[in-house]
This record gives structure tokens, C-alpha cells and sequence, in this order.
DNA sequence: ATGGTAGAAACTCTA
């Protein structure tokens, strides 16, 4: 089973983009994040055409997650259970016995702002919430855009990133905290090029001097890391005309 | 040195 993930930053700009890269990568399985889409714009059409059933989470303007799926889609459950949040950010669903939960993590703005505080605060709740989501799901997957850069190789430049939102030390520690539940960062369990990042800043071509980060993380559980055989990043989507800000992530889960 | 771009929506906010 192929699973990805893919911040698209507007689904309705991004939906050629989207189709030709399902139609070329053949992934089973796509979290998607930024669709900045409400629910009844959703163009299931389009998606259902190309071979994928849809669930989603929307909203105007900002936010909004979805996941496709060419296998099928049950129990699907929006949001954080427990968790009162305006922002539609989370949606989990089955498909194959897979526990699959899309997220799309606050982005926090500045250290030191109500956002960021809002970032830790939701991450506490995520945390709880997934370590529950594990115990009645030994084969979970969360994929998403965590906004987080985990480690100094994680960064383009890390002395310049110290301390600034995507890479301060409480986002860091709150990312760690997930995997501590019991979850495997996919991209690590393999050898990986260096400098390989998913996100580049519009400005000051960051992409085409690859000033990037690695926000975005496909993680396992134990029962799906072992199944896993590859994790990467797909950056053929980010040098297209006016791309994403994104580039998707891709793990191959062995079937059983 | 505090820019710069993109998206959505509506002359600003979020990333």
C-alpha cells in the first residue's frame, strides 16, 4: 500500500496538479492538507473520475484536510475527539485495516504569539488523543503537515533557524513526545540524500536555492514500521508553474 | 536588513 501526503495550499488551484500526479505516482492512499475548501466545493467529481473515493474536512479559506483512497474508505471521524477547534485541521479514516489520520498542524506564526501558543496547546490534545488512537489501532498511520523541523538536518540552514517557529526547541520537544507514543518518523528508516526538504517559501526563490524545511512526516506505528519499504519525497510537483509550496511524501507499506 | 510571494477574499490575514 502507497501512502502519501501533500500540503496542496488550495485545493481548487492545485486539482491539474493533484490529478496528474495521481495519475503518474499511483498512490492508494493521499492525506491532503491546505484544501482551503468548504465541504459542499469539494470536487469529488474530478477525484471519484480518476479512481479515488474522497472523505473531507473543509473550510473557507483557511485549513481544511482531506484523504483519498483507491481502497476504500470507512469510519471516517473528523477532528480531535475531546477537542473543541474552530480549525478543521484533522480526519481520520480505514482503509484496509490501515488507521489513517491526516493532520494539518498549526503553523504557530512567530514564537511568542497567541498562534504559537494555540500550536503547543493543540499539540498537548493531539498527543492525548493519539496515544489513545494507538491503543485501539496497533496499524496507524498519521500523515500530514506537522510544521515542525525535527532535527538540525531537517533545516537548511539550522543557526538561522534556531528558535524561530517550524524549528524552536518546545515544537521540537512536542514532536519527539509523538513519536515517545510509540510512532516512527518513515522518512528516517531508510538512507536519504542530504539537504532533502518538503517545504520551500515562495520568496527569494527558497526552492530553486533548496532553502527548504522537512515539516511534513508520515509516521508509524511498530506494526506498520516494520511492514514499511520506502519513504520519499517527491519534488518533481514543487518545480512546476505556480506549485504548491509543498512537496508531497510518499511511504510504501508492504501488504500483509 | 525585516524584506520577499502566494492564496483567498475583500482592501487584510495567514502562511
Amino acid at each position: 500500500m502507497k501512502l502519501a501526503t501533500w500540503n496542496v495550499n488550495s485545493l481548487k488551484v492545485r486539482l491539474q496538479h493533484l490529478l496528474e500526479w495521481l495519475a503518474r505516482t499511483q498512490p492508494d492512499v493521499v492525506c491532503l492538507q491546505e484544501t482551503k475548501l468548504e465541504d459542499t466545493g469539494f470536487p469529488k467529481r474530478e477525484i471519484e473520475a480518476a479512481g479515488y473515493a474522497a472523505c473531507f474536512h473543509g473550510q473557507k479559506t483557511y485549513n481544511g484536510v482531506a484523504i483519498l483512497s483507491r481502497r476504500g474508505l470507512s469510519q471516517v471521524e473528523p477532528g480531535i475527539h475531546g477537542y473543541a477547534d474552530d480549525h478543521k485541521r484533522v480526519l481520520s479514516a480505514t482503509v484496509d485495516g490501515v488507521r489513517v489520520v491526516c493532520t494539518y498542524v498549526p503553523n504557530g506564526q512567530a514564537v511568542g504569539t497567541i498562534k504559537y501558543a494555540y500550536k503547543l496547546d493543540w499539540f498537548l490534545a493531539f498527543e492525548r488523543w493519539l496515544a489513545e488512537g494507538l491503543a485501539h489501532h496497533p496499524q496507524l498511520a498519521v500523515l500530514g503537515d506537522y510544521n515542525v523541523a525535527p532535527e538540525e538536518r531537517d533545516v537548511h540552514n539550522p543557526k538561522r533557524w534556531a528558535g524561530q517557529v517550524l524549528f524552536s526547541e518546545p515544537e521540537r520537544a512536542a514532536f519527539r513526545r509523538l513519536l515517545g507514543l510509540g510512532l516512527t518518523d518513515a522518512y528516517r528508516l531508510f538512507p536519504q540524500a542530504e539537504r532533502m526538504f518538503t517545504w520551500w517559501d515562495y520568496r527569494l526563490n527558497a526552492f530553486q536555492k533548496n532553502m527548504g524545511l522537512r515539516i511534513d512526516h508520515i509516521l508509524l506505528s511498530d506494526a506498520l514500521a516494520r511492514r514499511c519499504r520506502s519513504c520519499s519525497i517527491d519534488l518533481a510537483p514543487r518545480a512546476l508553474e505556480r506549485p504548491s509550496d509543498h512537496a508531497p511524501v510518499i511511504a510504501e507499506i508492504a501488504d500483509e
